[in-house]
DNA sequence: TTTTAATATGTTAACGATAACAGATAACGT
DNA sequence: ACGTTATCTGTTATCGTTAACATATTAAAA
């Protein structure tokens, strides 16, 4: 079926060796030689067999990526970013999305391994730490948006309730006290970083934490909707309120306005990540940008310069955030 | 370093052949010997190398997905479907972003075909037909958002013509007679499909086509933005504009309230895709719904059952359009 | 001229898995 | 009881490539 190197070398009248080198850029080759073999392999319309030649190098440029959501353009700009830098480095990107649920990263981890993956690319925030210590003894790893108490492990980050704060600082500094909290699932790290800086903020402004003040949901607009529908039930609902992401806030924001109300002028509305439409929803989206396209890059890069050294110990990046004041937040 | 069949093998006190039809599940083999390699297999943590495997199978489980931009998430829910299908049927994604590239789009076929992919799914639309009627014979293919006239060709589309007739068929029915059409890419055929679609409209109708209501620029919201400031010096300006995508539309939002217009009452304000964010925007945007996440289902189904027969004259799939009427467009 | 090094090519053995064939034992039908 | 079939396991060849080693030629050095 297929061109084989066997029919290069037969068409161009040399051994397969030669063929292979001059497919390789070995030296010592003649240059005649060189130039009958890449006119057969030419003429043959010949391409290597890849199983072939990993089974033999033990290597292969798969690069494993697992995110929890491709639709989302957060992720997608993550994705994009490190398709394009593995490509440029001669990587191919193998994709796992696993829809933000455990079993799925998991599996994943598992059929990269099998696949024989040169390395994996985890966007995973809910597996185990213990999992993720034991596949970086066995394949080369680095960990995206998430930190680790792991020196041997590649890492690219950003401080979370440091951003968090930030968000709920700028709330406080325009007035406000009474500010709700829209939080993410509960075991999702980033998720608790957030509401710890959201925490400490109000805490270091004298304010008290009011658990009622509090909506818990998953990372959607779903959530934002949900968390509208319960504060303004309060008998003292807030006057802003903390999204921990973009989503939850447009979730929010459109509630609000199909219940009737105004943003800024009813709530200020904050929220995380800075994806695309928060520019563009009405009102322009206050928010707290997360450097995703900067995390697919460095995580790329710092995976495959890892490649070689063993000192992987200096290999993390911590990453800095940005607040973006927009027009969904107003002085009280 | 890993462990191969034969240390599972020795460790199960089996021949490897055992072992190997242990793990495919072949017949024959006692429930003894079977429960002794499974255990061999689990202590060792074994992974077969799926390198040898393919290389004696001649088979992979690897389908190569081009996607023009996979930030966009348009794509993104595409590619997300895409993967859910394949992953549920034993299948792995590798993905490439063309970004809009034809060399691009080539050179990741080239690869795919080198990294010895099963199969291939395209969302290119600008590779030549040529090429992708060559590639067709080497690699099982289907070409997503792309008719081609070619019955050997798996193929999932929409009439793109259909879905602009519709668009501007609702501004015509609304009492528009002036109305702007922002084009994608010439070269692209779904962006002349709708033009194609709008003029057939305006034809239906008794309107007369003028040029000076066109505007053409990339797929993008940056073009919108360029359209509105055309659109607006002109002597006569259109009362409603047919954007050949959401991003166009978005970017004419954005110009024309930038400028101190509103929507619709200065311009009624027709998208076509239906992504994410034009149910959220401000207005919400009236566009025509574009089924990606059923063409990414589609394409991988009918990719995988095609691998199997030969008749792939009827492995074409037409879906199909929907207007969704919002609050962007009003009678005039 | 002779030796040594550089250049150029070829031969053989792996890599780790499955296919194809073959041998052995147990079960069955007549 | 005997041949036949079903069940179970093992041996060998093979997939297409590169690594390691070997050989032959040519050029440079002595």
């Amino acid at each position: 079926m297929g061109i084989t190197i066997k029919d290069v070398a037969k068409e161009a009248g040399v051994s397969i060796m030669t063929v292979s080198r001059v497919i390789n850029n070995k030296d010592y080759i003649a240059d005649g030689t060189r130039e009958r073999v890449r006119a057969a392999l030419k003429k043959l319309n010949y391409m290597p067999n890849i199983s072939a030649r990993n089974l033999v190098t033990k290597k292969t440029d798969f690069l494993g990526l697992v995110v929890p959501d491709i639709s989302n353009p957060f992720f997608g700009e993550l994705v994009k970013a490190s398709e394009k830098i593995a490509k440029d480095r001669g990587y191919s990107i193998i994709l796992g999305d696993s829809d933000g649920n455990v079993e799925a990263e998991a599996d994943y981890i598992d059929a990269f391994r099998g696949r024989m993956c040169g390395a994996i690319i985890l966007v995973a925030p809910r597996v185990e730490d213990k999992i993720l210590q034991e596949l970086n003894r066995e394949i080369p790893l680095v960990l995206v948006d998430r930190k680790i108490d792991d020196d041997d492990i590649v890492q690219v980050y950003l401080d979370n309730a440091q951003g968090a704060y930030s968000a709920v600082r700028h709330l406080i500094e325009h007035g406000h006290r009474r500010i709700g909290f829209v939080m993410g699932p509960a075991n999702v790290p980033n998720s608790y970083r957030r509401k710890n800086g959201y925490i400490e903020a109000l805490n270091d402004f004298g304010i008290d934490y009011d658990p009622e003040l509090e909506y818990q949901g998953e990372f959607i607009a779903e959530t934002g909707r949900q968390a509208f529908s319960k504060f303004i039930s309060l008998k003292e609902p807030p006057t802003a309120v903390f999204n921990s992401n973009d989503m939850m806030a447009f979730g929010f924001v459109q509630a609000a306005r199909e219940a009737g109300y105004s943003i800024p002028d009813d709530f200020s509305v904050v929220g995380f990540d800075d994806i695309f439409l928060s520019s563009l929803m009405e009102p322009a989206l206050t928010t707290v940008r997360y450097p995703f396209i900067e995390m697919g890059k460095e995580a790329i890069n710092l995976l495959l310069d890892s490649l070689g050294t063993s000192e992987k110990g200096k290999m993390k990046k911590n990453l800095e955030h940005e607040l973006i004041i927009r027009k969904s937040t107003r002085r009280l």
